[in-house]
RNA sequence: GUCCCCAUCGUCUAGCCCGGUUAGGACGUCUCCCUUUCACGGAGAUAACCGGGGUUCGAAUCCCCGUGGGGACACCA
């Protein structure tokens, strides 16, 4: 068999969302899979609705998910142009070709597509309007996922507007064949359209390329398909907050296929060695976002400590706390260190570090309460901070060990120290183990906020 | 309304094609363990074959009808 070529067509339009993403991945896993191409195609035939900014949009996702495209925008081809605003004389060419066969004619200053049959009358109760029918077999679509559809396709369609532009059924069937796609994978949304497509097709006297429908991705609250206006839906939203690529690409993956094993976490060398059309599924899939989450903490857990620091470097940079977190490089990647095994997500990062990079650091009050009312926190402070000057801020251990003899001593133990002392340098009851906190934040700063505690 | 697609835990899904499983995994939720807090991790629990008919010794699996969900019905893409 020829070489696979599919083609992610995209229309500017709006901003790139997950479902879009989705079946850009799935075309490019189809591509790596077969040692195909892969294209990107701009559908930007709506004048009215296009837009540059959500042109680069798409361009910059694409790129951020690394799902790089082989002809298209910026790299060319064989078979460009490969924005469709640009395409104009090869529409013109193909409809001089469909004129010429019969098989147009114009009407209200469009040109229609013309079915053949037989032509009656019919008066069409939900548009309100009488139309014209032709008598045809149903159109035969032979899906990848799912199997043999039939559709009856009985009225002539408009291909180029009165204003002269083509209309989307148009261009794409004849960019289609222009460009030689040889599968078309896309969302279930076009199955409809697609017995039009297969009669285009049929018109051109080309060979129909392979169908694949795939399922919709649903929002993840009510109903509904998943679209651009909807929470959680932007690519870059993710982007934005600090998701990894990596993760976002192999959760998309798991929506709508699956290796048919237990397996979920994959690099994306294995995915693209186990993905096939036929693996796809047939029904459609909502969106979860709990579980992105928990696939992109067990990307960053795993992520090793110098990657993490520049993913969160970057983060930071985008970030209103990222000048103080910045400030000091060492201090950040000390902080970066402890707070990579414990943290959900980049954009936590912030708010759980903050205390590392501001002596202005908010006390939880519910925290506070509670940590207060029990036994005599006020007595530990006042321990811990008489036994500050001499102890040994070099490492871990060191700080650990001069707690927990300075707790032997009262009779005590080191959990007897840990909440009030958690408290009074971070402002809360969550975080790395307080030693590393004393480390890193040096003697004089947890000496300060020791007796801001204890005088409160 | 018409046409098309789909239907296993709350969610993503394996199993269905080639009928016989304690219907498996993951996320979530809950419990316990680990523990210097919080996470991570470990152990367990929770929870599903949409309904009804057939076919069959036997149906999640095959067929039909409902129901439910989704999509399409533009001189949008």
């Amino acid at each position: 068999m020829s070489q696979v070529r599919v083609r992610f067509a995209p229309s500017p339009t709006g901003f790139f969302h997950i479902g879009s993403a989705r079946t850009a991945l799935f075309n490019w896993l189809y591509a790596r899979h077969t040692g195909g191409v892969f294209i990107l195609r701009i559908e930007d035939t709506d004048k009215e609705r296009n837009s540059e900014q959500f042109l680069n949009v798409i361009y910059e996702s694409l790129r951020w998910l690394e799902m790089n495209w082989d002809e298209g925008p910026g790299i060319g081809g064989a078979f460009g142009p490969y924005r469709q605003s640009e395409r104009a004389a090869v529409y013109a060419e193909y409809l001089e070709k469909l004129r010429a066969a019969g098989r147009t004619y114009e009407k209200d200053g469009a040109t229609w597509f013309k079915l053949i049959g037989d032509r009656h009358e019919v008066f069409d109760e939900h548009r309100k309007k009488t139309v014209t029918k032709v008598n045809v077999a149903p159109t035969v679509i032979q899906d990848q996922i799912r199997g043999r559809v039939e559709r009856l396709e009985d009225e002539d369609f408009v291909i180029v507007r009165s204003d002269g532009n083509p209309v989307f059924h148009f261009v794409n069937v004849v960019d289609d064949i222009a460009m030689k796609i040889t599968h078309v994978i896309r969302g279930e949304d076009h199955l409809s359209n697609t017995s039009k497509h297969v009669e285009l097709f049929k018109a051109f006297g080309v060979p129909v390329p392979a169908f694949a429908h795939i399922p919709l991705i649903l929002k993840q609250n009510g109903p509904g398909k998943m679209s651009k206006r909807d929470q959680g839906a932007l690519i870059e939203e993710y982007q934005k907050r600090g998701f990894l690529p990596e993760a976002l690409v192999n959760f998309l993956c798991l929506l709508g296929w699956n290796p048919k094993d237990d397996r979920e976490k994959m690099t994306i060398s294995d995915i693209v060695a186990l993905f096939d059309l036929p693996g796809i599924n047939q029904s459609n899939a909502r969106f979860d976002e709990k579980k992105l989450a928990h696939m992109n903490m067990s990307y960053l857990l795993e992520l090793p400590e110098e990657k993490f620091l520049e993913r969160a470097t970057a983060f930071f940079r985008a970030h209103p706390a990222g000048g103080a977190a910045l400030a000091d490089a060492a201090v950040f990647r000390e902080v970066m260190r402890l707070a990579q095994p414990k943290i959900k997500g980049l954009e936590e990062l912030p708010a759980y570090t903050a205390y590392f990079f501001t002596d202005d650091f908010v006390i939880d009050a519910k925290v506070q309460e509670k940590v207060m009312g029990k036994g005599d926190p006020k007595a530990r402070l006042g321990e811990l901070l008489g036994a500050l000057p001499s102890m040994n801020f070099s490492n871990d251990s060191a700080i650990e060990e001069a707690i927990k003899s300075l707790a032997a001593g009262k009779g005590l133990g080191f959990g007897d120290y840990q909440a009030v002392t958690r408290l009074a340098i971070s402002g809360t009851n969550a975080g790395p183990s307080i030693t590393s906190m004393f480390r890193v934040l040096g003697r004089e700063r947890v000496r300060v906020r020791l007796e801001r505690l204890l005088a409160a």
